[in-house]
DNA sequence: TCTGGGGTCCTAGGACCC
DNA sequence: TCTGGGGTCCTAGGACCC
């Protein structure tokens, strides 16, 4: 059996971890930029917050019912997240433990006889819980799709299931299939969704029924597949090596406003490739490609409307590299290159992609010495950003002023990753 | 005035190989 | 007179996830 838990509203969680004032409060957490609602609790919801939809659309509401609201704080998320997934894998061993995302780990419970299941399931729940403070729910069945399935309900119904739900037996599992809209099931999205509608199938106990050579002609070849053989109670997709490194790293923001001069793209661009090139060196990994992307939003003095378009462009290398000044090199020809006078830039990224371990990385006999140095001087960067923090060391084509950062108006403080920001007690 | 920031996997089709 | 049948690798793009 295999189960997915699950952190409930987890960036609101975070926030109230801090804020214990707030609890059963209506909280809401913005994307960057202070943009869009990414996380919200049930409260916040009942009182008709719309989830991934835009700020100002939703401030009135938030207004008139007093939903606290903060700025994203990745730096005390990705903090507790750490500790969430710690807590599990001293729980169940770090070999069962599947980090599927900031929020959501797998289990692999095959070693637990299935008459403990439940008892298991809230023991990881209450212990989790306990050490970090932070709410979860359990889902636990045959097969991942089934597992987030159980998990969906248990967060429907807190009360009625303790945020624990077992998937055992068909009859079990065709109420629950019964019960999830084909919209809510994993592996369905919006274009899937609206073409099963159009076939009759509402719910996900009706796809379960369906041919399986139908599921791969129109559900994306074997991932169709895959799904619907899942939805039967058959593995197909395996737990993945907790050690798996990274195949393409990104690193792309929205701007505060709109940029409109190459200087400023030029910077900007710059220091995403810095942030993407330190997070390659975190994972032992050299680049071999680079691509910079530019989000456009028409002209300049045009009325505004939001009508994004992308455009990139990339570069292979001739050799893989994990040096900030060689991947800044490349990139802002790049930059150049996408940049055209008069128009209004909402966005830009920088993907780093050919991963290869940096120790399989070919020496060039005719390198300078200079050039064979260039790990150590990344090293010692790392290491000074990383104790001191905030980009104390940086390159100077990332800019002093960077006019175009983005907004975070309403961030609480680091608590658990800055020493002058602990949490004090009056 | 205003709409996030990451990732994964799969397929089709073209170029090229013997 | 006859003109095959496999492969691999790469890229662009589309779907999905949180």
């Amino acid at each position: 059996m295999k189960a997915i838990i699950d952190c409930n509203s987890f960036y609101c969680s975070c926030e109230i971890l801090f804020r214990p004032d707030l609890m059963s409060k209506p909280v809401v957490v913005l994307s960057n930029n202070d943009g869009c609602i990414i996380s919200r609790t049930d409260e916040a919801k009942k009182i008709g917050v719309g989830m991934a939809a835009p700020y100002y659309q939703n401030r009135e509401v938030i207004e008139k019912n007093n939903v606290a609201v903060f700025s994203s704080n990745y730096n005390l998320y990705g903090d507790l997240s750490m500790r969430v997934m710690d807590t599990l894998r001293m729980s169940i061993g770090k070999q069962s433990v599947e980090v599927y995302s900031v929020d959501e780990a797998f289990l692999d419970l095959s070693m637990i006889p299935e008459d403990q299941l439940y008892d298991a399931a809230k023991q990881i729940k209450e212990i989790t819980e306990q050490w970090t403070g932070i709410k979860v729910s359990i889902g636990v069945a045959p097969t991942k799709v089934l597992s987030k399935v159980a998990n969906r309900l248990s967060k429907k119904d807190k009360q009625g299931t303790n945020g624990v739900m077992i998937l055992s037996t068909p009859e079990n599992i065709r109420e629950a299939l019964e019960k999830t809209e084909i919209s809510d099931l994993w592996g369905v999205g919006r274009q899937y969704a609206a073409k099963l509608k159009n076939f009759g199938i509402e719910n996900s106990w009706q796809l379960r029924n369906m041919p399986e050579e139908w599921c791969r002609k129109n559900l994306g070849g074997v991932v169709g597949l895959r799904l619907i053989k899942e939805l039967k109670g058959i593995p197909c997709i395996p737990m993945k090596n907790p050690l798996q490194i990274k195949k393409m790293i990104a690193t792309t923001r929205m701007f505060g406003k709109p940029v409109h001069e190459l200087k400023d793209l030029k910077e900007a661009v710059a220091t995403y490739t810095s942030r993407a090139a330190e997070k390659i060196r975190r994972q032992h990994s050299a680049a071999g490609l680079i691509e910079v992307f530019v989000v456009t939003n028409g002209f300049l003095n045009q009325k505004y409307e939001y009508n994004p378009q992308a455009k990139h462009t990339y570069f292979i290398l001739p050799k893989a590299t994990a040096n900030t000044n060689e991947l800044i090199e490349y990139a802002l020809p790049l930059a150049e290159k996408l940049f055209r006078p008069n128009t209004k830039y909402l966005k830009a990224g920088v993907v780093l992609g050919a991963l290869v371990p940096d120790h399989s990385i070919q020496s060039n006999l005719f390198a300078t010495h200079a050039q064979n140095h260039l790990p150590s001087l990344m090293n010692a960067m790392d290491n000074i950003n990383f104790s001191m923090r905030d980009d104390v060391v940086k390159y100077a084509a990332t800019g002093m002023k960077r006019n175009w950062k983005m907004r975070q108006e309403l961030r609480s403080k680091r608590y658990t990753t800055r020493w002058n920001e602990l949490f004090e007690i009056q």
